[in-house]
RNA sequence: GUGGAUGUAGCUCAGUUGGUUAGAGCACCAGGUUGUGGCCCUGGGGGUCGUGGGUUCGAGUCCCAUCUUCCACCCCA
């Protein structure tokens, strides 16, 4: 136990870690260039935000929640999505008072409760924007759009792109009654789970993939068929943004979120290969959420992307990632007295700007040098008191084995000239 | 939460019908004569056989429980 992580979660280590860095730089740059700003939240929050926030409803709130109490009796609760939070900071330090619409990213680690399997952990990581304050469908063609582009810029290809309106509260209880009179029919032919749905979240049902679910929703009335006009010009119009944009998309018309405050656009992007737990990213529209979490009516609209699914769709795919810069320099000593001005060498150089670093094991030449070969250093500078008395150092190139002998003063422009040629 | 599979050195695995000090390859460390890596050779360290019970004269091998991971369901990222 005392050396055993809690399950679902993961260590990322070094030789992983940097496949993340490069991907959160992507990211970054991407946010910068869509005209997005960081928020950073507590990675904890008040239970009732996420009951309220994210839906009594949802699997998240009703099974899948980390909450406890904390010495001050108040319950907490781990955030298992970045929308709620970015509402609440929204709201609580009034961003809405500022010029809008006011564009948000964050990137982070969620924690849910299930039970985890390829693709799902306890503790993963998203990275999700959310753009308050416009109604306008060129957002929501905007936010499809950079999510697309997030993937292609990492090379990713083959994803099914797919997208469906869900309606607003004015067109959504038309759809929820003739959904209900129609599943009324066939009661029987559906599962449990959605004879339970059909009086809460009929719209679930068409999202069921149980195979008597979906036979029996075969000919049920979607959510497209009831749009009032408002929501199908809105939909209309994204799509057409889309085309514009050169954005691929298949509407799915059972395609659903079952909140009550999500409105119009949802999408979702799936990646075929690994696993069950297929889904790589997923949003929409929000009208409604701003004023239930007790703000003013603003509508809103995101996506939140998972971080874990992403890197495995990449490495499904063979993408290759960017080699992480190693040691510019490795410090070796040829015999013990040159140790003390290895130290104070090394640190000059590293003073320079550049990435150096030497032994500390007491290893023997011989071994030092094994190990600069496989820590894969470009440079070894070779350091004894035959050179300590020349004030000089031997610096060899590791890929074509030539050394050369070095003044003192000059070596730290001599490695960043070497690296320069190689870079 | 439900069902199925899995678990032997850091990694990939072997381990005969239960029977002596549990092995290999790779990795790691050290040597192969005087201050020099990548190949090769030699040697070394490292395993409470996931954990806890049980059966047995004897269990890595059989039984039970538990944990982990994986796969599927539910659902999502």
């Amino acid at each position: 136990m005392l050396t055993t992580r809690p399950r679902g979660t993961s260590d990322i280590l070094p030789g992983q870690v940097e496949k993340w860095q490069y991907l959160e730089q992507v990211i970054r740059r991407l946010c910068r260039e869509y005209g997005y700003s960081e928020i950073r939240t507590p990675i904890f929050e008040h239970t009732e935000l996420f009951e309220r926030g994210v839906g009594e409803t949802t699997d998240i709130v009703e099974k899948e929640m980390y909450t406890f109490r904390d010495r001050g009796d108040r319950s907490i609760t781990l955030r298992p999505e970045g929308t709620a939070p970015a509402v609440r900071a929204y709201l609580e330090s009034r961003l809405f008072a500022g010029p809008q619409p006011v564009k948000l990213y964050y990137i982070g680690p969620m924690f849910r409760y299930d039970r985890p399997q390829a693709g799902r952990y306890r503790q993963f990581h998203q990275f999700g924007v959310e753009v308050f304050g416009s109604h306008d469908p060129a957002v929501d063609a905007e936010v499809v759009a950079m999510a697309m582009d997030l993937y292609s810029r990492l090379g990713l290809s083959d994803l099914e792109l797919h997208i469906n309106s869900v309606g607003c509260p004015r067109c959504r209880p038309v759809l929820r009654e003739k959904l209900q009179d129609f599943f009324r029919s066939r009661l029987d032919k559906l599962c449990p789970n959605c004879r339970d749905r059909l009086g809460r979240n009929p719209l679930r049902i068409l999202d069921c993939k149980e195979k008597s679910c979906i036979q029996a929703s075969e000919d049920a009335p979607t959510s497209l068929d009831y749009l009032c006009p408002e929501c199908t010009s809105h939909f209309q119009a994204v799509l057409k943004y889309l085309e514009e944009l050169g954005v691929a998309y298949t509407v799915d018309r059972r395609l659903v979120r079952g909140l009550d405050y999500y409105t119009h656009t949802a999408f979702e992007i799936m990646a075929p290969g690994i696993g069950a737990q297929n889904s790589i990213g997923g949003g929409g529209r929000y009208n409604g959420l701003v004023e239930a979490c007790g703000g003013p009516a603003i509508p809103g609209i995101g996506y939140a992307l998972g971080l874990e699914r992403i890197l495995l769709t990449m490495e499904q795919q063979g993408i290759s990632f960017p080699r992480p810069p190693g040691l510019d320099v490795f410090l070796a000593t040829a015999d013990p007295a040159a140790q003390g001005q290895a130290m104070v060498l090394v640190q000059e150089l590293r003073r320079e700007g550049l990435a150096a670093d030497r032994d500390y094991l007491g290893r023997s030449l011989k071994a030092q040098m094994k190990y600069a070969g496989k820590l894969e250093v470009g440079l070894v500078a070779i350091l004894g008191s035959d050179e300590l008395k020349r004030g000089v150092v031997a610096l060899r190139d590791m890929a074509t084995g030539s050394q050369e002998e070095i003044p003192l003063d000059r070596l730290g422009d001599e490695i960043k000239r070497r690296c320069a040629g190689i870079k």
